[in-house]
Formats: structure tokens, C-alpha cells, sequence
RNA sequence: CGGGGCGUAGCGCAGUCCGGUUAGCGCACUGGUUUUGGGAACCAGGAGUCGGAGGUUCGAAUCCUCUCGCCCCGACCA
């Protein structure tokens, strides 16, 4: 009988993709299902992840010369009637409030009462509530550009929630900048997809295909919209975030009008863009194994995880002085503009139940320290890119010295190995057949992991996009924007084309 | 809203078909002993208005009626 490894998650990632995908939230404590239904708490190791991906976007954002501000939770209904296609978009997803309190029922319960007189929505997204502030802002080309950032929750109220990917209120940042012209939103509105990319690549270890959405994908009153696509292990397709080119649309909804120059007034043109806490979902698929989570250290919670074992007293006291001296040095390292942020788990529990926890959780660097070491004066240092037996006995200068390049090593390393997976699994396909075969699992009652990216040709029309979606379940993620004109024949009618587009199934 | 399933201890479940004493099991939790560098073992203990309401019955987790909630599959989606 083979024995099979044991793992720490089950089902695994090859049993059961989704199931394992719940259970590393489960096994890592990082989110739960509330009371409310399809709402998340976010518990404190889930909590701190995102604080690490605001503070660093954060920097991002300032660098590119945006500020922070805070606009209201309810929209009046007419402000988002104003829109047509954006309307037609968030219409099926909306909170209404109607009421402004509650009362006696009159059988030991409450009812509503104080009927609004105009029934608030409760943010999907706030281009229209901004918009009502942006027109009265603006007035003339000195306001511009203005660039604005918001860090808010939303509430979108999607039939299947998903812990982080998809639930009913999310956290998120949403970006809405004003400009005096077209070529200077546009810029804007790559600049941003720009450092989206590169927040995604550097720091969540992501890599990343920037594109342009079809007609059908594209943000509901935009003119277009800009994607970030990223490919998890089960091969589907996650958009990660996205950055749109909302033309005249939404300043002519808001009257957003300024004075150019030459004293006459005109519209402008304004951008918007945002990313949530899907981006935990992301990290989770992109490189959690059968063990559990796996953190870049850049926005790790804790970079090193110290467990001290010993037997009896003097033991502890020995290990744990020696541990205190080793707290001193690593306070005083930097790694990425920071203080190194360690923990030494003290708790009163058995060591391996200890390391486990930590390895679930993706910690990056673990450190073992017991008597053994401490007359060594070494470190037994386990890295979570490496296999958990895998565990090296370091003397502490050197590995006082070589921590932070550890660190960009093991950051490096989970890119690479993520890049690896996304181009062994992206294909060039010309054949129609072929790409049905790619996208059509073998066993359809248990469908295995398949597909991948379908780097193929597309002519442009919405009606080959839709039979392929109708019969694949897989839509056009992304015009890639370094797509090459080149010619060929549309994957599904055959027709002329000029460039291949990103297929995938996706999240 | 269409199709399927489930509500019993903090979590996961058995028991329900065929009604019968103090409603069990695993994990988790608390205490103790022995352990400890690859996920500890043993002993003891705490914890439940069996989703809710009504009914049938000497007797209901179990049968009947109503009701509430949740999960999975479809359309939607950062």
C-alpha cells in the first residue's frame, strides 16, 4: 500500500479545489460565515492581511499624488437613476433602506416606520454619489486634475457569496479622478491599472495580464474598462482588480463642468478604480498548497514565527534568555521599509501543534529553538517555500545577517513559482476543436481540474464571445494590452482577426 | 425565483423509517498525570429548552400540520 503524505488540509487541492479553498480560511483563521448571510467576519490574521494591502497601496496611491476622503454609505435613488447603463448594471444587486426607524409592534416585536420620502440606496460603488461633490468641486481647469481615493465597504447583494471572492458587503478602495482632457484620463486610467500590476506582481507575488474588457465584461457606464486577470491553481481566471475610462458619462449624469482656459465651459472627464478584499481570495488560490496557506512575506502579518521547546524549567530559562537576545537583533533588521515583524509563541501548548498552526497560517520563516541550538548557538529555521521537512540548522549571526534576504528570496520565489504555473498553463490555440477539448474536463460528473488560458483569436463580434460562453462556461477575460497585430482567424466563426484575446473560465 | 438537501452541545455528526427510562459519538473546551525538535496518550469533568409553534398520544428528537432559517446546483458578480 503506498502510504500517502499526510496533509493538513483536507479535501486537497486536487480532491476537491473549492473545499480545500474553505478550509485554508478555516485552518489559517482568517474569515467566517457571520450570522448575516452572505456576510463575512473577518478574524484578526485575515484582518491584518488587508491592513498590510491598504498600507502598502496606500503609498501607491499617495506617490501617484491621490488623497484619501470620504464620501456617504447611502446614495438617494434618483442620484443613481441618472446613469442609464450604470443603472441597468447595479439595479439587480442593490440595498434599498425605506425606513428611518423602527416601532412597537404590538406583539413584542418591531416594525418599520418613518417611510423615507426617497429610498436610499446603500453604495454598490459611489461614482454617483462622488459625482455630486466632484460638480460642485470643479469649476475651473486650476481644480483639475482632482484625484481622490476612498477606502469603504459596499454592498453588492450577489446570490452566491464566497468568503473574500464574493460576499454580500466587501472591503474595498475605490479611486475617482476628474481631468481636464480625454488623453490625461486615459493616462490616468493607466497609470493606476499600472500600479495595480505592480502591487499584484511585487507585493502579493501575483503575476498578472493587463488587458482591456469586451463591450459585455466592461463596468456599467464605462466607456472602458481595464482589467488586471490572474490565474489560480484550479486554472480559472480571477480578476483581481480593475480601472475604468468612464469618458463624459458620468460627469454629464453629475454635471461635472469646468472653465477651460479660453473661459468657456466643458465637461470633464473622469476615471474610477478599485480593488477589494478579493485580493485575499487571490493570495489564497494563487499559492496556498495542501499544508495551508502561503504569505509573501511583504504583506504577511508576522515574517517570522519564533517556537521555543524545552522540557522543564531551566531549560525555558535558558532557551527563552537566549530567545530574548535574538528578539533584540531581529528588532533592529529592516526588510521592505519595515521593522521585521516577528512573534515568539510562548503559548502553553505542544510544539508540533504550535508549528503547525504556523505553517497553516503561511507564516514564511520558522524558527525551532530549543537547548540543542541554544549551545549551537544556532537557529533550526523552517521557510513555508520550502517543504516543511526541509528545516536547516543556521548559525544566529548569519542568520541575523541573511534574514531579510531571505525574505525577498522566499517573495521571489513565490512569484516565480506562480509565473511558472501560469505560462506552463497558457496555450496558444488556433484550433477550434482543440479549444474545446482544453476547456471540456474528462470527467463531467467530477469535473478535474482543466483549461487554462486560451491565448486564441477573436473577431471582435459579441456574438461569437456569447456561444462560447453559452457552450464552455468561458468567457474573454482580457484584450491583453501587448497584444501584437497579427493576423489570424476568430477561434469560434473563423473570421479575419487581428489580434488573440485571453479565454478563460473564470471566478 | 426554479431544482436538490439539511436544522440534535462551540464545531462535525448518529439516533427519526418502526414513538418508550437519565438523548449519544468524534473534535474542541476545563482539571490531573505522563509526555514534548513531524499534528501526544490516558483519566476525570463541564456543556443540549433536539430550529420554532400547534396537534396526535399514557409518552414525541422520532408521527401529522404550519412556520422560520441555512447549505448545494442555475442566472449575477470586485
Amino acid at each position: 500500500m503506498a502510504e500517502q503524505e499526510k496533509t493538513a488540509i483536507t479535501p486537497t487541492r486536487e480532491e476537491n479545489y473549492p473545499g480545500w479553498y474553505q478550509q485554508v480560511i478555516k485552518a489559517a483563521d482568517m474569515a467566517e460565515n457571520s450570522e448575516v448571510r452572505g456576510c463575512m467576519v473577518i478574524k484578526p490574521w485575515g484582518y491584518a492581511i488587508w491592513e498590510n494591502i491598504q498600507k502598502n497601496l496606500d503609498v501607491m496611491f499617495k506617490e501617484t499624488g491621490h488623497v484619501n476622503a470620504y464620501f456617504p454609505l447611502f446614495i438617494p435613488k434618483s442620484f443613481f437613476e441618472k446613469e442609464a447603463e450604470h443603472v441597468e448594471g447595479f439595479a439587480k444587486e442593490c440595498a434599498v433602506v425605506t425606513h428611518s426607524r423602527l416601532e412597537d409592534d404590538g406583539k413584542g416585536g418591531l416594525k418599520p416606520a418613518g417611510k423615507l420620502t426617497e429610498e436610499l440606496i446603500i453604495r454598490p460603488t459611489s461614482e454617483t454619489i462622488i459625482g455630486a461633490s466632484f460638480s460642485k468641486w470643479v469649476n475651473s481647469y486650476r481644480d483639475l486634475p482632482l484625484l481622490i481615493n476612498q477606502w469603504a465597504n459596499v454592498v453588492r447583494w450577489e446570490m452566491r457569496p464566497r468568503l473574500f471572492l464574493r460576499t454580500t458587503e466587501f472591503l474595498w478602495q475605490e479611486g475617482h479622478t476628474v481631468h481636464a482632457t480625454k488623453e490625461d484620463a486615459l493616462e490616468e486610467t493607466y497609470r493606476m491599472l499600472n500600479v495595480y500590476t505592480r502591487f499584484a506582481q511585487e507585493y502579493l507575488a501575483i503575476p498578472v495580464i493587463q488587458g482591456e474588457k469586451t463591450e459585455s465584461e466592461k463596468f456599467p457606464g464605462a466607456v472602458s474598462t481595464y482589467t488586471f486577470e490572474a490565474m489560480m491553481q484550479d486554472k480559472k481566471a480571477l480578476q483581481g482588480g480593475t480601472s475604468h475610462f468612464l469618458g463624459l458619462n458620468f460627469a454629464k449624469a453629475s454635471n461635472i463642468k469646468f472653465q477651460n482656459r479660453e473661459g468657456k465651459e466643458e465637461y470633464a472627464w473622469t476615471t474610477s478604480w478599485g480593488v477589494s478584499t478579493r485580493l485575499i481570495g487571490a493570495l489564497i488560490m494563487a499559492h496556498g498548497d495542501d499544508n495551508g496557506l502561503i504569505l509573501p512575506p511583504r504583506i504577511a502579518p508576522l515574517h517570522v514565527v519564533i517556537i521555543p521547546i524545552y522540557r522543564n524549567k531551566d531549560e525555558q530559562n535558558k532557551v527563552m534568555d537566549f530567545i530574548d537576545n535574538i528578539k533584540e537583533k531581529i528588532s533592529s533588521l529592516r526588510y521592505n521599509n519595515e521593522k521585521i515583524r516577528f512573534k515568539v509563541d510562548n503559548r502553553d501548548m505542544r510544539g508540533g501543534e504550535k508549528l503547525w498552526e504556523w505553517i497553516k497560517k503561511g507564516v514564511p520563516v520558522r524558527l525551532e529553538i530549543g537547548p540543542r541550538d541554544v549551545s549551537s548557538n544556532s537557529v533550526f529555521m523552517g521557510r513555508r517555500d520550502k517543504d516543511f521537512k526541509e528545516k536547516v540548522s543556521v548559525n544566529i549571526d548569519d542568520f541575523i545577517k541573511n534574514l531579510p534576504a531571505f525574505l525577498d528570496e522566499i517573495q521571489n520565489n513565490i512569484f516565480q513559482k506562480a509565473l511558472k504555473f501560469q505560462i506552463e498553463n497558457t496555450k496558444k490555440i488556433d484550433n477550434k476543436n482543440e479549444f474545446y477539448q482544453f476547456f471540456t474536463p474528462k470527467n463531467k460528473n467530477n469535473p478535474e481540474i482543466h483549461g487554462g488560458f486560451a491565448n486564441s483569436h477573436w473577431c471582435g463580434s459579441s456574438k461569437c464571445e456569447e456561444k462560447i460562453k453559452d457552450d464552455l462556461k468561458v468567457t474573454i477575460r482580457c484584450i491583453p494590452l501587448d497584444a501584437k497585430q497579427e493576423k489570424g482567424k476568430c477561434i469560434c466563426c473563423g473570421k479575419e482577426s487581428k489580434k488573440r484575446v485571453i479565454f478563460a473560465k473564470a471566478y
